[in-house]
DNA sequence: AATTAATTTTAGTCTTGTCTAAAAAAATAT
DNA sequence: ATATTTTTTTAGACAAGACTAAAATTAATT
């Protein structure tokens, strides 16, 4: 009989994995070496070595030139530490008054943490909360994601209206550019204008007129 | 001018830093190699190489075959991490329905996340507690410890009453005997008998009489 | 189809933290 | 005071995870 590794993945091997996990609901492909040393912010050559190791693990396929595509255990692992990381955000910013804007660096290591009581008491701690402060669905025990229909507020037609639902990037910049101009998770936006030069848009938030950037129009999600 | 790193101590040097201030404040000496080695089921020559690290890191004062002693610097940073360590176990008893018996390990992990605004946050949350689960001083933001005036339960003298207030054991196997005899933090013992031959004690809890063996009485802090 | 460009892998090196075995120093015993 | 035992340090090795530089493979162009 086996006994099961009790950490069973070191602090690189989860990062990878995450990595990889988001790479390939992006673009629902193989997910490419390159790709992967960018979004770790390594190099190539060290990411070969990796997913050489987790494919001995049986969390990925690899075949090499080929990129790699996670297995059922990989997409589990990856999902039930994003699940960590996501009910560590929802507490942090429920309890302990972060802002949507802070949370990100301390989930990163938070969600390393093992222990499979504290993250189911978490989740009754929280009342099983179901998105994350960006709006991000937060996987259940069993690694599946409710999916959320979405669309950019980039793809809305001119007068059309929509509710802000989630944010595409969760950076500090982008999180505090709309903190500071009053969009928010459940806001109302109206597109009044587009301009076809820049890709810009002018969309009304609570009563006011704003210019938004292409670049921002593209990072927030409006509800189907 | 300097640029302050960002993640000062790596986890092996928090948790050498950790064991070295514990050793310190049980011995009042100079904590030697071997007993360094022991606390962290290391071994003798890895303990000198790290010793050497931490001495550059001027946390330590190394001389060679003398052991070591911790610098100001050195005993803030370890009380720091104590005062993480018995925050969270504090959370976990409140807040997570964790019993004392299970939270050393998890607490052993969060003691590593570097954020001060979590644990300021936290310290607030949990409306500034002063001792964890099994009666230890939390230290304060400066490192500072309150000194608790205790003795062994050991040390009582027959017929005399006393109030638990700690253990010096956390192990699991040690909780889970005193959780199924009734002992807990606040209640009140008394020494019925001593037996001089294998120093066990009969002692009185809430009405009830138990016989206690030496190893549990040395283990139990009762207030002075 | 052949050449160029981009991506990926290999080979070899480095750092961190650990280990074993052997040497050196200190403590203890005779 | 000397011999023995214990403790501590040194020397050399190893695994994980990262890196650089060079080679191999695939993709893109002409």
């Amino acid at each position: 009989m086996y006994i099961c590794q009790k950490n069973m993945f070191t602090l690189s091997e989860e990062n990878y994995l995450k990595a990889i996990f988001h790479l390939a609901t992006d673009s629902k492909k193989g997910v490419s070496t390159n790709a992967i040393a960018e979004k770790l912010n390594t190099k190539a050559s060290s990411v070969t070595d990796m997913i050489q190791k987790l494919a001995d693990k049986k969390v990925l396929v690899y075949q090499k030139y080929q990129g790699v595509e996670l297995t059922e255990l990989g997409r589990k692992t990856a999902a039930n530490i994003i699940r960590k990381h996501r009910l560590w955000e929802v507490f942090l910013v429920e309890k302990l008054n972060f802002s949507w804007d802070e949370v990100h660096d301390v989930a990163e290591q938070l969600e390393h943490i093992k222990s499979p009581k504290l993250i189911n008491e978490l989740d009754a701690f929280l009342n099983y909360p179901k998105k994350d402060p960006h709006g991000d669905p937060i996987p259940d025990k069993n690694g599946n994601i409710q999916v959320v229909e979405k669309r950019l507020l980039h793809h809305l037609k001119e007068g059309e209206l929509g509710v802000c639902i989630g944010v595409n990037d969760s950076s500090s910049n982008f999180l505090k550019f709309l903190d500071k101009n009053n969009i928010a998770l459940g806001k109302q936006i109206r597109v009044l204008e587009k301009e076809p030069f820049d890709d810009s848009l002018i969309v009304e938030v609570e009563g006011k007129k704003i210019s938004i950037s292409h670049k921002i129009a593209n990072n927030l999600y409006i509800e189907k």
